[in-house]
DNA sequence: TACATTTTGTAGCATGTGCTACATTTTGTC
DNA sequence: GACAAAATGTAGCACATGCTACAAAATGTA
């Protein structure tokens, strides 16, 4: 009986609507790496036959022992198979979570460019942009895309 | 002479536009923080005269401990000042990126509501988005709005 | 085969962001 | 002033992501 509760256990119930886009946006940085690297993966498959930590580290931008260690964590979630020195592939999940992010990688840039922004700035805000995009907001720029 | 330089040791050149994106969107999240806080704390300014780490903590969907640390680095980059035990302030650099922020968000949403989108997600999705939006895009969605 | 190069892996560090648990200070109330 | 509650601060942990430096395995070539 010392502690008064000051602040409700479970479940923290944010008190706004910034509070809960707040926390999804934490949510969706979670997953923005790991649908980086899948949408690699399965490019680099497609061009070359295979994935090598190097040509990740090239594509991502980022050195082989970030993708090293980041392929493990991918490894343990079960989007990715891999043994030491061997080339990576990627699970039934892992290539379907591939193929949605390219698709829409592609619709959100074809948006941008349909709004008038020039290739090189729609694939860069594409990469930011594209994570947070949800299902309905999605479907609003495929929406666009039609009519326009 | 022993090591023949493998990689180029300064400034990593991106293969590829996606490694180039990428470095983009990480750099984008570290500002992503600083500018939800600047905001936050404008917001709840304008609404009550000052803002507290309560506030803080409650708004953004975090402990107070987490505010607090936030709050280190923010003064440490020179965004807020505070002192203990006492309201937190925005500096003059704090002040005009919230504003910036403040209307870049309202932009965002705006555009995703003239799409069809309702509120709550626009709001969802505005929150992620908003801080991958270049000025070019930014600029589109204000052009889309002045049209529509 | 022997050696150099490339590729991959490991060790260890830094930063940022989240947390719980506990300590301290401030504030409100009697 | 004294006490309880609220607010704030601190310690220490976890995890994700980045890095450099070094080690080991695989590969290419003389």
């Amino acid at each position: 009986m010392k502690k008064p509760a000051r602040q409700s256990k479970k479940s923290v119930r944010p008190s706004s609507l910034q509070a809960e886009s707040l926390q999804q946006t934490r949510r969706e940085h979670a997953t923005e790496i790991a649908e980086d690297y899948v949408e690699a993966i399965a490019d680099l498959a497609a061009a070359q036959g295979e994935a090598r930590v190097v040509d990740l580290a090239r594509r991502l931008g980022v050195t082989h022992v970030t993708v090293n260690r980041t392929l493990a964590r991918l490894q343990r979630d079960g989007y990715v198979t891999a043994q030491p020195y061997r080339a990576i592939f990627l699970t039934g999940t892992g290539r379907k979570l591939a193929e949605a992010c390219q698709q829409r990688h592609t619709t959100v840039v074809s948006f941008l460019r349909s709004l008038g922004i020039n290739e090189k700035t729609a694939e860069l805000d594409a990469e930011g942009i594209e994570h947070h995009v949800s299902p309905e907001t999605l479907a609003a720029f495929e929406r666009h895309l039609r009519k326009g």
